[in-house]
RNA sequence: GCCGCGGUCGCCUAGCCUGGCAUGGCGCCGGCCUGCUAAGCCGGUGGGGGUCUCCCGCGCGGGUUCAAAUCCCGCCCGCGGCGCCA
Protein backbone atom coordinates (compact mmCIF):
# COMPACT_ATOMS: atom_id res chain seq x y z
CA UNK A 1 0.00 0.00 0.00
CA UNK A 2 1.14 3.35 -0.81
CA UNK A 3 1.57 5.10 2.67
CA UNK A 4 1.28 8.98 3.18
CA UNK A 5 2.70 10.31 6.18
CA UNK A 6 0.16 12.37 7.23
CA UNK A 7 -2.95 9.84 6.67
CA UNK A 8 -0.87 7.30 8.46
CA UNK A 9 -0.83 8.62 11.29
CA UNK A 10 -4.49 9.91 10.80
CA UNK A 11 -5.20 6.29 11.06
CA UNK A 12 -2.98 4.95 13.85
CA UNK A 13 -2.71 7.82 15.85
CA UNK A 14 -4.84 10.88 15.63
CA UNK A 15 -3.48 12.39 18.64
CA UNK A 16 -0.21 12.80 17.82
CA UNK A 17 -1.09 14.08 14.36
CA UNK A 18 -3.49 16.87 16.49
CA UNK A 19 -0.33 18.44 18.59
CA UNK A 20 1.24 18.93 14.88
CA UNK A 21 -1.80 20.90 14.10
CA UNK A 22 -1.30 22.77 17.40
CA UNK A 23 2.40 23.66 16.75
CA UNK A 24 0.97 25.15 13.53
CA UNK A 25 -1.84 27.34 16.03
CA UNK A 26 -5.03 25.51 14.17
CA UNK A 27 -7.25 24.20 15.44
CA UNK A 28 -7.67 20.08 15.80
CA UNK A 29 -10.68 19.61 15.34
CA UNK A 30 -9.49 19.65 11.46
CA UNK A 31 -7.97 16.62 12.85
CA UNK A 32 -11.39 15.10 14.64
CA UNK A 33 -13.64 15.79 10.87
CA UNK A 34 -10.83 14.11 8.86
CA UNK A 35 -10.64 11.01 10.86
CA UNK A 36 -14.33 10.67 11.27
CA UNK A 37 -15.06 11.25 7.35
CA UNK A 38 -12.50 8.56 6.94
CA UNK A 39 -13.75 6.21 8.95
CA UNK A 40 -17.06 6.70 7.48
CA UNK A 41 -15.82 6.44 3.95
CA UNK A 42 -14.10 3.31 4.36
CA UNK A 43 -16.95 1.71 6.02
CA UNK A 44 -19.60 2.82 3.09
CA UNK A 45 -16.66 1.52 0.37
CA UNK A 46 -16.60 -2.06 2.15
CA UNK A 47 -20.13 -1.93 2.21
CA UNK A 48 -20.97 -1.14 -1.13
CA UNK A 49 -18.09 -3.71 -2.23
CA UNK A 50 -20.01 -6.43 -1.31
CA UNK A 51 -23.09 -5.08 -2.92
CA UNK A 52 -20.53 -5.26 -6.23
CA UNK A 53 -19.32 -8.50 -5.77
CA UNK A 54 -22.79 -9.97 -5.56
CA UNK A 55 -23.93 -8.37 -8.83
CA UNK A 56 -21.09 -9.67 -10.33
CA UNK A 57 -21.35 -13.18 -9.39
CA UNK A 58 -25.14 -12.82 -10.95
CA UNK A 59 -23.71 -10.77 -14.32
CA UNK A 60 -21.42 -14.26 -14.37
CA UNK A 61 -24.07 -16.61 -13.78
CA UNK A 62 -26.87 -14.46 -16.67
CA UNK A 63 -23.60 -15.78 -19.18
CA UNK A 64 -24.42 -18.79 -18.82
CA UNK A 65 -27.92 -19.19 -18.05
CA UNK A 66 -30.13 -20.33 -20.74
CA UNK A 67 -33.48 -21.00 -19.71
CA UNK A 68 -35.30 -17.68 -20.17
CA UNK A 69 -37.47 -17.86 -17.35
CA UNK A 70 -34.85 -18.21 -15.26
CA UNK A 71 -32.79 -15.69 -17.67
CA UNK A 72 -35.25 -13.09 -16.51
CA UNK A 73 -35.50 -13.77 -12.87
CA UNK A 74 -32.05 -13.42 -12.56
CA UNK A 75 -31.93 -10.06 -14.62
CA UNK A 76 -34.73 -8.92 -12.89
CA UNK A 77 -32.50 -9.84 -9.46
CA UNK A 78 -29.46 -8.10 -11.28
CA UNK A 79 -31.40 -4.54 -11.85
CA UNK A 80 -32.65 -4.24 -8.98
CA UNK A 81 -29.05 -4.77 -7.35
CA UNK A 82 -27.89 -2.19 -9.53
CA UNK A 83 -30.34 0.20 -9.13
CA UNK A 84 -29.73 -0.17 -5.02
CA UNK A 85 -26.02 -0.09 -5.68
CA UNK A 86 -26.09 2.95 -7.76
CA UNK A 87 -27.86 5.15 -5.04
CA UNK A 88 -24.93 3.71 -2.38
CA UNK A 89 -22.24 4.94 -5.26
CA UNK A 90 -24.08 8.65 -5.11
CA UNK A 91 -23.62 8.39 -0.70
CA UNK A 92 -20.21 7.19 -1.41
CA UNK A 93 -19.34 9.67 -3.92
CA UNK A 94 -20.53 12.33 -1.66
CA UNK A 95 -18.77 11.34 1.13
CA UNK A 96 -15.49 10.91 -0.96
CA UNK A 97 -15.66 14.04 -2.19
CA UNK A 98 -16.16 15.61 1.53
CA UNK A 99 -13.22 13.24 2.32
CA UNK A 100 -10.85 14.71 -0.31
CA UNK A 101 -11.69 18.18 0.69
CA UNK A 102 -10.53 17.68 4.06
CA UNK A 103 -7.59 15.50 3.28
CA UNK A 104 -6.26 18.23 1.24
CA UNK A 105 -7.33 20.65 3.71
CA UNK A 106 -4.93 18.88 6.20
CA UNK A 107 -1.37 21.31 6.97
CA UNK A 108 1.74 19.12 6.74
CA UNK A 109 3.46 18.11 9.76
CA UNK A 110 6.00 19.83 11.84
CA UNK A 111 9.55 19.28 12.63
CA UNK A 112 10.37 19.07 15.97
CA UNK A 113 13.47 21.68 16.19
CA UNK A 114 10.49 24.05 14.47
CA UNK A 115 10.11 27.27 17.13
CA UNK A 116 6.58 26.92 18.21
CA UNK A 117 4.04 30.07 17.74
CA UNK A 118 3.47 32.82 15.18
CA UNK A 119 5.67 34.98 13.33
CA UNK A 120 7.53 36.74 16.57
CA UNK A 121 8.58 32.90 17.35
CA UNK A 122 10.84 32.84 14.29
CA UNK A 123 14.20 32.67 15.05
CA UNK A 124 17.44 33.49 13.29
CA UNK A 125 20.28 31.01 13.50
CA UNK A 126 23.15 32.69 11.98
CA UNK A 127 24.34 36.15 10.69
CA UNK A 128 26.64 36.54 7.62
CA UNK A 129 28.77 39.43 6.76
CA UNK A 130 29.36 43.20 8.10
CA UNK A 131 25.99 45.40 7.93
CA UNK A 132 26.07 49.19 7.01
CA UNK A 133 24.25 50.42 10.01
CA UNK A 134 22.94 54.24 10.72
CA UNK A 135 23.74 55.77 13.91
CA UNK A 136 20.15 56.17 14.44
CA UNK A 137 19.18 52.59 13.78
CA UNK A 138 21.70 50.96 16.28
CA UNK A 139 18.97 50.06 18.80
CA UNK A 140 16.71 48.52 15.83
CA UNK A 141 19.81 46.32 15.01
CA UNK A 142 20.99 45.21 18.44
CA UNK A 143 16.93 44.61 18.88
CA UNK A 144 17.84 42.47 15.83
CA UNK A 145 20.96 40.63 16.58
CA UNK A 146 22.15 40.95 20.34
CA UNK A 147 18.45 40.06 21.76
CA UNK A 148 18.91 36.59 20.18
CA UNK A 149 22.33 35.99 21.73
CA UNK A 150 24.30 37.02 18.21
CA UNK A 151 27.11 39.69 18.79
CA UNK A 152 27.35 40.81 14.91
CA UNK A 153 30.08 43.02 13.78
CA UNK A 154 28.66 45.93 11.85
CA UNK A 155 30.09 49.72 10.24
CA UNK A 156 28.18 52.74 11.45
CA UNK A 157 26.61 55.10 9.17
CA UNK A 158 27.00 58.73 9.83
CA UNK A 159 24.66 59.78 7.14
CA UNK A 160 20.62 58.19 6.62
CA UNK A 161 20.90 55.99 3.63
CA UNK A 162 18.43 56.28 1.05
CA UNK A 163 15.52 54.01 0.48
CA UNK A 164 15.00 51.96 -2.30
CA UNK A 165 12.36 53.24 -3.53
CA UNK A 166 13.75 56.51 -3.76
CA UNK A 167 16.63 55.25 -5.14
CA UNK A 168 15.40 53.75 -8.03
CA UNK A 169 12.63 56.82 -8.79
CA UNK A 170 14.19 59.89 -7.93
CA UNK A 171 17.73 59.77 -7.65
CA UNK A 172 18.54 57.36 -10.08
CA UNK A 173 15.10 57.67 -11.86
CA UNK A 174 15.51 54.12 -13.44
CA UNK A 175 11.74 52.81 -12.50
CA UNK A 176 8.34 54.46 -12.30
CA UNK A 177 5.80 53.17 -10.37
CA UNK A 178 3.30 56.25 -10.84
CA UNK A 179 2.85 55.42 -14.00
CA UNK A 180 2.77 51.83 -13.78
CA UNK A 181 -0.18 52.65 -11.27
CA UNK A 182 -2.17 54.97 -13.76
CA UNK A 183 -1.60 52.44 -16.17
CA UNK A 184 -2.06 48.90 -14.47
CA UNK A 185 -2.07 49.40 -11.16
CA UNK A 186 -0.32 49.43 -7.84
CA UNK A 187 2.42 47.61 -7.07
CA UNK A 188 2.77 47.34 -10.59
CA UNK A 189 6.15 49.20 -12.21
CA UNK A 190 8.24 50.31 -14.93
CA UNK A 191 11.80 49.71 -14.74
CA UNK A 192 14.53 51.34 -17.17
CA UNK A 193 17.95 50.69 -18.72
CA UNK A 194 20.69 49.93 -16.53
CA UNK A 195 18.44 48.34 -13.52
CA UNK A 196 16.99 45.92 -16.39
CA UNK A 197 20.75 44.95 -17.12
CA UNK A 198 21.72 44.53 -13.35
CA UNK A 199 18.64 42.21 -13.33
CA UNK A 200 19.89 40.43 -16.42
CA UNK A 201 22.71 40.13 -14.54
CA UNK A 202 21.52 38.95 -10.91
CA UNK A 203 19.16 36.15 -12.99
CA UNK A 204 22.30 34.92 -15.01
CA UNK A 205 24.89 34.75 -12.05
CA UNK A 206 22.24 33.10 -10.10
CA UNK A 207 21.46 30.73 -13.41
CA UNK A 208 25.57 29.75 -13.75
CA UNK A 209 26.28 29.11 -9.88
CA UNK A 210 23.43 26.66 -9.50
CA UNK A 211 23.59 24.74 -13.33
CA UNK A 212 27.41 24.55 -11.73
CA UNK A 213 26.96 22.38 -9.30
CA UNK A 214 24.75 20.15 -11.45
CA UNK A 215 21.15 21.87 -11.13
CA UNK A 216 19.45 21.23 -14.66
CA UNK A 217 17.87 24.49 -15.69
CA UNK A 218 14.47 24.31 -16.83
CA UNK A 219 11.94 26.70 -18.51
CA UNK A 220 8.41 25.65 -17.23
CA UNK A 221 4.96 26.70 -18.28
CA UNK A 222 3.88 30.26 -17.00
CA UNK A 223 0.23 29.08 -16.28
CA UNK A 224 -1.39 26.37 -14.97
CA UNK A 225 -4.48 23.99 -14.83
CA UNK A 226 -6.66 24.92 -11.65
CA UNK A 227 -6.27 20.95 -10.54
CA UNK A 228 -2.77 21.23 -10.61
CA UNK A 229 -2.24 24.68 -8.73
CA UNK A 230 -4.80 23.52 -5.92
CA UNK A 231 -2.26 20.33 -5.07
CA UNK A 232 0.74 22.34 -5.29
CA UNK A 233 -0.15 25.07 -2.59
CA UNK A 234 -2.65 25.71 0.49
CA UNK A 235 -5.71 27.59 -0.08
CA UNK A 236 -4.30 30.47 1.60
CA UNK A 237 -1.60 30.78 -0.79
CA UNK A 238 -4.26 30.10 -3.59
CA UNK A 239 -6.24 33.11 -2.16
CA UNK A 240 -3.72 35.62 -1.70
CA UNK A 241 -1.18 35.16 -4.19
CA UNK A 242 -3.02 33.57 -7.79
CA UNK A 243 -4.14 34.96 -10.41
CA UNK A 244 -6.68 33.52 -12.86
CA UNK A 245 -7.22 33.90 -16.47
CA UNK A 246 -10.97 34.52 -16.82
CA UNK A 247 -12.87 31.82 -18.87
CA UNK A 248 -10.38 29.59 -18.95
CA UNK A 249 -8.85 26.60 -16.30
CA UNK A 250 -5.48 28.80 -15.88
CA UNK A 251 -3.89 30.32 -13.40
CA UNK A 252 -0.53 32.38 -13.73
CA UNK A 253 2.10 30.59 -11.76
CA UNK A 254 3.02 32.64 -8.53
CA UNK A 255 6.94 30.96 -8.67
CA UNK A 256 8.38 28.24 -11.00
CA UNK A 257 8.18 25.73 -8.05
CA UNK A 258 4.36 25.17 -8.92
CA UNK A 259 5.40 24.32 -12.48
CA UNK A 260 8.15 22.58 -11.02
CA UNK A 261 6.23 20.58 -8.74
CA UNK A 262 3.82 19.65 -11.19
CA UNK A 263 6.44 18.71 -13.95
CA UNK A 264 6.22 14.89 -12.09
CA UNK A 265 2.55 14.57 -11.48
CA UNK A 266 1.49 11.15 -11.71
CA UNK A 267 4.16 9.63 -12.37
CA UNK A 268 6.82 7.20 -10.53
CA UNK A 269 10.01 7.99 -9.41
CA UNK A 270 12.65 5.34 -9.14
CA UNK A 271 14.76 5.82 -6.47
CA UNK A 272 17.87 5.63 -8.18
CA UNK A 273 16.70 8.31 -10.15
CA UNK A 274 16.59 10.71 -6.66
CA UNK A 275 17.44 13.32 -6.28
CA UNK A 276 16.42 15.20 -9.20
CA UNK A 277 17.85 18.61 -8.96
CA UNK A 278 16.64 21.64 -10.99
CA UNK A 279 16.91 25.36 -11.36
CA UNK A 280 14.08 27.00 -12.62
CA UNK A 281 13.57 30.28 -14.22
CA UNK A 282 10.37 31.77 -14.44
CA UNK A 283 8.47 35.64 -13.90
CA UNK A 284 6.08 35.47 -10.77
CA UNK A 285 2.78 36.52 -10.67
CA UNK A 286 1.44 37.52 -7.35
CA UNK A 287 -2.03 39.14 -5.82
CA UNK A 288 -0.19 40.32 -2.80
CA UNK A 289 -4.49 40.15 -1.56
CA UNK A 290 -3.13 39.69 2.25
CA UNK A 291 -0.69 42.04 2.22
CA UNK A 292 -2.86 45.68 2.96
CA UNK A 293 -0.14 48.34 2.65
CA UNK A 294 2.52 46.86 3.65
CA UNK A 295 5.80 48.07 1.45
CA UNK A 296 3.50 49.92 -0.75
CA UNK A 297 6.83 51.78 -2.10
CA UNK A 298 9.39 50.64 -4.74
CA UNK A 299 9.35 47.51 -6.13
CA UNK A 300 10.00 45.22 -2.70
CA UNK A 301 6.65 43.31 -3.49
CA UNK A 302 4.77 43.49 -6.10
CA UNK A 303 2.79 41.72 -8.76
CA UNK A 304 5.38 40.75 -10.97
CA UNK A 305 8.71 39.54 -10.93
CA UNK A 306 11.24 37.38 -12.51
CA UNK A 307 12.79 34.40 -9.94
CA UNK A 308 15.15 31.53 -10.30
CA UNK A 309 14.31 28.85 -8.34
CA UNK A 310 16.00 26.06 -6.77
CA UNK A 311 13.62 22.62 -6.72
CA UNK A 312 14.73 19.30 -5.51
CA UNK A 313 12.96 15.89 -5.70
CA UNK A 314 14.43 13.41 -3.00
CA UNK A 315 14.27 10.53 -0.91
CA UNK A 316 12.13 10.66 1.97
CA UNK A 317 15.71 10.13 3.87
CA UNK A 318 17.53 12.37 2.10
CA UNK A 319 15.38 15.70 2.33
CA UNK A 320 16.45 17.10 5.23
CA UNK A 321 20.15 17.21 4.28
CA UNK A 322 19.03 18.43 0.92
CA UNK A 323 16.91 21.55 3.00
CA UNK A 324 19.98 22.73 3.94
CA UNK A 325 21.80 21.77 1.44
CA UNK A 326 19.35 24.07 -0.41
CA UNK A 327 19.72 27.18 1.83
CA UNK A 328 23.56 26.91 1.97
CA UNK A 329 23.16 27.30 -2.12
CA UNK A 330 21.20 30.68 -1.41
CA UNK A 331 23.63 32.03 1.40
CA UNK A 332 26.61 31.05 -1.42
CA UNK A 333 24.83 33.21 -3.93
CA UNK A 334 24.19 36.10 -1.24
CA UNK A 335 27.58 36.10 -0.24
CA UNK A 336 29.01 36.55 -3.58
CA UNK A 337 27.00 39.65 -4.09
CA UNK A 338 28.55 40.86 -0.51
CA UNK A 339 24.96 41.49 1.02
CA UNK A 340 25.35 41.00 4.73
CA UNK A 341 22.05 38.60 5.80
CA UNK A 342 20.87 36.71 8.75
CA UNK A 343 19.33 33.23 8.47
CA UNK A 344 15.74 32.72 10.13
CA UNK A 345 14.04 29.12 11.33
CA UNK A 346 10.40 30.18 10.79
CA UNK A 347 7.76 29.58 13.73
CA UNK A 348 5.32 26.79 13.09
CA UNK A 349 2.30 29.59 12.52
CA UNK A 350 3.91 31.03 10.06
CA UNK A 351 5.02 28.37 8.19
CA UNK A 352 2.53 28.00 5.51
CA UNK A 353 0.71 24.65 5.14
CA UNK A 354 3.03 22.85 2.62
CA UNK A 355 5.87 23.04 4.61
CA UNK A 356 7.31 20.85 7.60
CA UNK A 357 10.31 23.33 8.13
CA UNK A 358 11.25 26.81 6.27
CA UNK A 359 13.99 29.42 6.46
CA UNK A 360 14.47 32.59 5.26
CA UNK A 361 17.61 34.02 4.16
CA UNK A 362 17.06 37.69 5.33
CA UNK A 363 19.70 40.94 4.30
CA UNK A 364 20.29 44.22 5.82
CA UNK A 365 18.68 46.87 4.43
CA UNK A 366 20.65 50.08 5.39
CA UNK A 367 17.38 52.30 4.99
CA UNK A 368 15.06 50.39 6.53
CA UNK A 369 17.13 49.37 9.68
CA UNK A 370 15.59 45.74 9.30
CA UNK A 371 16.35 42.38 7.58
CA UNK A 372 14.22 41.30 4.80
CA UNK A 373 13.22 38.49 3.34
CA UNK A 374 15.28 37.76 0.08
CA UNK A 375 14.55 34.04 0.08
CA UNK A 376 12.57 31.15 1.71
CA UNK A 377 13.87 27.67 1.42
CA UNK A 378 11.28 24.85 2.37
CA UNK A 379 11.26 21.43 2.41
CA UNK A 380 7.80 20.08 1.87
CA UNK A 381 8.62 16.52 2.23
CA UNK A 382 5.21 14.19 0.85
CA UNK A 383 2.84 16.82 1.12
CA UNK A 384 3.11 17.95 -2.49
CA UNK A 385 3.85 14.51 -3.47
CA UNK A 386 0.76 12.81 -1.79
CA UNK A 387 -2.02 15.53 -3.85
CA UNK A 388 -0.03 15.40 -6.97
CA UNK A 389 0.38 11.37 -6.84
CA UNK A 390 4.00 11.26 -7.57
CA UNK A 391 5.05 7.71 -5.99
CA UNK A 392 8.37 6.89 -5.50
CA UNK A 393 9.34 3.08 -6.26
CA UNK A 394 12.26 1.43 -4.72
CA UNK A 395 14.04 -1.09 -6.69
CA UNK A 396 14.71 -3.14 -3.46
CA UNK A 397 11.81 -4.77 -2.76
CA UNK A 398 9.54 -2.67 -5.32
CA UNK A 399 7.95 -0.87 -2.50
CA UNK A 400 6.09 2.17 -3.37
CA UNK A 401 5.53 5.48 -1.51
CA UNK A 402 5.89 8.84 -2.12
CA UNK A 403 8.97 10.94 -2.82
CA UNK A 404 10.00 14.63 -1.18
CA UNK A 405 9.93 17.65 -2.82
CA UNK A 406 11.38 20.98 -1.85
CA UNK A 407 12.27 24.13 -2.45
CA UNK A 408 13.96 27.09 -2.38
CA UNK A 409 14.55 31.11 -4.23
CA UNK A 410 17.89 31.27 -5.94
CA UNK A 411 17.43 35.10 -6.49
CA UNK A 412 13.99 36.75 -6.98
CA UNK A 413 14.89 39.80 -9.12
CA UNK A 414 13.39 42.68 -7.68
CA UNK A 415 13.76 41.85 -4.15
CA UNK A 416 17.61 41.38 -4.71
CA UNK A 417 17.55 45.11 -6.70
CA UNK A 418 15.93 46.67 -3.63
CA UNK A 419 18.92 44.77 -1.60
CA UNK A 420 21.98 46.36 -3.74
CA UNK A 421 20.02 49.56 -4.23
CA UNK A 422 20.00 50.16 -0.12
CA UNK A 423 23.11 48.24 0.49
CA UNK A 424 25.86 49.38 -2.94
CA UNK A 425 24.64 53.10 -2.95
CA UNK A 426 27.31 55.64 -2.57
CA UNK A 427 27.43 59.68 -2.01
CA UNK A 428 27.13 60.87 -5.16
CA UNK A 429 24.18 58.78 -5.83
CA UNK A 430 25.49 56.20 -7.81
CA UNK A 431 25.49 52.58 -7.35
CA UNK A 432 28.47 50.13 -7.24
CA UNK A 433 27.59 47.02 -9.01
CA UNK A 434 28.47 43.63 -6.94
CA UNK A 435 31.95 42.50 -8.03
CA UNK A 436 30.58 38.82 -9.27
CA UNK A 437 28.35 40.76 -11.70
CA UNK A 438 30.76 42.24 -13.29
CA UNK A 439 31.47 38.96 -15.88
CA UNK A 440 27.48 39.10 -16.78
CA UNK A 441 27.62 42.37 -18.05
CA UNK A 442 31.05 42.69 -20.12
CA UNK A 443 29.53 40.83 -22.66
CA UNK A 444 27.35 43.39 -23.47
CA UNK A 445 28.54 46.24 -25.02
CA UNK A 446 25.78 48.82 -23.29
CA UNK A 447 25.42 47.45 -19.92
CA UNK A 448 27.42 48.83 -16.94
CA UNK A 449 30.15 47.48 -15.58
CA UNK A 450 31.63 49.08 -12.07
CA UNK A 451 28.55 51.43 -11.14
CA UNK A 452 24.60 52.45 -12.20
CA UNK A 453 24.67 56.08 -12.80
CA UNK A 454 21.44 58.12 -12.23
CA UNK A 455 20.04 58.33 -15.82
CA UNK A 456 20.89 61.96 -17.76
CA UNK A 457 18.40 60.13 -20.57
CA UNK A 458 15.72 60.14 -18.48
CA UNK A 459 12.41 57.81 -20.11
CA UNK A 460 9.82 57.89 -17.24
CA UNK A 461 7.38 60.63 -18.04
CA UNK A 462 6.72 61.22 -13.91
CA UNK A 463 10.80 61.45 -13.73
CA UNK A 464 10.89 63.99 -16.92
CA UNK A 465 7.88 66.48 -15.28
CA UNK A 466 10.00 66.89 -12.00
CA UNK A 467 13.05 67.96 -13.82
CA UNK A 468 10.97 70.64 -15.60
CA UNK A 469 9.03 72.01 -12.97
C1' G B 1 -10.54 27.36 -35.17
C1' C B 2 -11.87 23.18 -38.76
C1' C B 3 -11.15 18.01 -40.67
C1' G B 4 -8.86 13.15 -40.00
C1' C B 5 -6.35 9.55 -36.84
C1' G B 6 -5.04 8.16 -32.02
C1' G B 7 -4.71 7.74 -26.04
C1' U B 8 -4.90 0.22 -22.79
C1' C B 9 -0.56 -1.44 -16.05
C1' G B 10 6.74 1.97 -15.62
C1' C B 11 7.47 1.53 -21.47
C1' C B 12 5.63 -0.95 -26.00
C1' U B 13 1.41 -3.82 -27.45
C1' A B 14 -3.30 -7.37 -28.40
C1' G B 15 -8.38 -6.88 -27.56
C1' C B 16 -12.69 -2.44 -29.97
C1' C B 17 -15.89 -3.80 -35.91
C1' U B 18 -19.28 -8.51 -33.38
C1' G B 19 -20.33 -6.08 -25.19
C1' G B 20 -19.37 -11.28 -20.96
C1' C B 21 -12.63 -12.19 -15.85
C1' A B 22 -7.21 -6.90 -19.85
C1' U B 23 -3.16 -10.43 -24.06
C1' G B 24 1.92 -10.70 -25.05
C1' G B 25 6.82 -8.47 -24.95
C1' C B 26 10.55 -5.16 -22.62
C1' G B 27 12.13 -3.31 -18.11
C1' C B 28 12.08 -4.08 -12.94
C1' C B 29 11.62 -7.18 -8.11
C1' G B 30 12.04 -12.07 -5.64
C1' G B 31 13.55 -17.13 -6.10
C1' C B 32 15.91 -21.50 -8.58
C1' C B 33 20.07 -23.11 -11.46
C1' U B 34 25.26 -22.11 -12.58
C1' G B 35 32.97 -21.91 -10.63
C1' C B 36 32.17 -16.14 -12.32
C1' U B 37 29.51 -13.53 -16.20
C1' A B 38 25.86 -14.30 -19.79
C1' A B 39 21.76 -17.32 -20.73
C1' G B 40 17.71 -20.26 -18.89
C1' C B 41 13.48 -21.65 -15.63
C1' C B 42 9.47 -20.33 -11.84
C1' G B 43 6.66 -16.51 -9.45
C1' G B 44 5.61 -11.28 -8.89
C1' U B 45 5.23 -6.26 -10.88
C1' G B 46 -2.08 -0.21 -11.39
C1' G B 47 -5.20 1.67 -7.09
C1' G B 48 -8.35 0.84 -2.66
C1' G B 49 -10.51 -1.28 1.74
C1' G B 50 -12.08 -4.41 7.19
C1' U B 51 -6.04 -8.28 3.02
C1' C B 52 -9.57 -11.34 0.38
C1' U B 53 -10.46 -17.24 -3.86
C1' C B 54 -13.11 -8.86 -2.45
C1' C B 55 -13.81 -4.26 -5.12
C1' C B 56 -12.37 -0.61 -8.60
C1' G B 57 -9.25 0.44 -12.89
C1' C B 58 -8.21 0.65 -20.37
C1' G B 59 -7.17 9.67 -21.16
C1' C B 60 -11.49 12.40 -18.20
C1' G B 61 -16.87 12.85 -17.37
C1' G B 62 -21.72 11.20 -18.50
C1' G B 63 -25.28 7.72 -21.05
C1' U B 64 -27.26 2.77 -22.93
C1' U B 65 -27.14 -2.38 -20.73
C1' C B 66 -28.10 -7.58 -16.01
C1' A B 67 -23.04 -6.59 -17.95
C1' A B 68 -18.78 -1.45 -21.35
C1' A B 69 -11.62 -1.18 -22.84
C1' U B 70 -15.54 -2.51 -26.50
C1' C B 71 -21.66 0.93 -28.27
C1' C B 72 -23.47 6.45 -27.85
C1' C B 73 -22.64 11.78 -26.24
C1' G B 74 -19.44 15.72 -24.25
C1' C B 75 -14.53 17.21 -22.85
C1' C B 76 -9.00 16.96 -22.35
C1' C B 77 -4.38 15.69 -24.48
C1' G B 78 -1.21 14.01 -28.67
C1' C B 79 -0.09 13.37 -34.02
C1' G B 80 -1.11 14.71 -39.33
C1' G B 81 -3.48 18.19 -42.75
C1' C B 82 -5.96 23.01 -43.63
C1' G B 83 -6.87 28.05 -41.94
C1' C B 84 -5.26 32.27 -38.88
C1' C B 85 -1.18 34.78 -36.31
C1' A B 86 3.90 35.67 -35.00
Amino acid sequence: MLSWSILELLRENPELLKEHVKRRLMDPVLIDEAKKIDDEWRKALTGLNKMRSQHNKLSRSLKEARDPSERQKLIRQARELAARIKSEEEKLYAIEGKREELLLALPNLVEDDVPIGDEEASIPIRFWGKPKVWKDHIDLFLEQTEKYGFSVEYDMLEDKPVGHADMLEHVLKLGDTLKAGEVAGSRFFYLFQDIIWLETALLAYAIDKMTGKGYALVMPPYMLRGNIVKRVIDLETFKDAIYKIENEDLYLIATAEHPLAALYAGEEIYDDELPLKLVGISPCFRKEAGAGNRDLKGIFRVHQFHKVEQFVYSLPEESRRIHEELIKNAEEIFQGLELPYRVIKIASGDLGACAIKKYDLETWMPAQGKFREMVSASNCTDWQAYRLKMRLIRRKGMKRSYVHTLNSTAIASTRAITAILENYQNKDGTITIPRVLKKYLEVYDTAPKDYIHPTRKIVSPKAKKKKTC
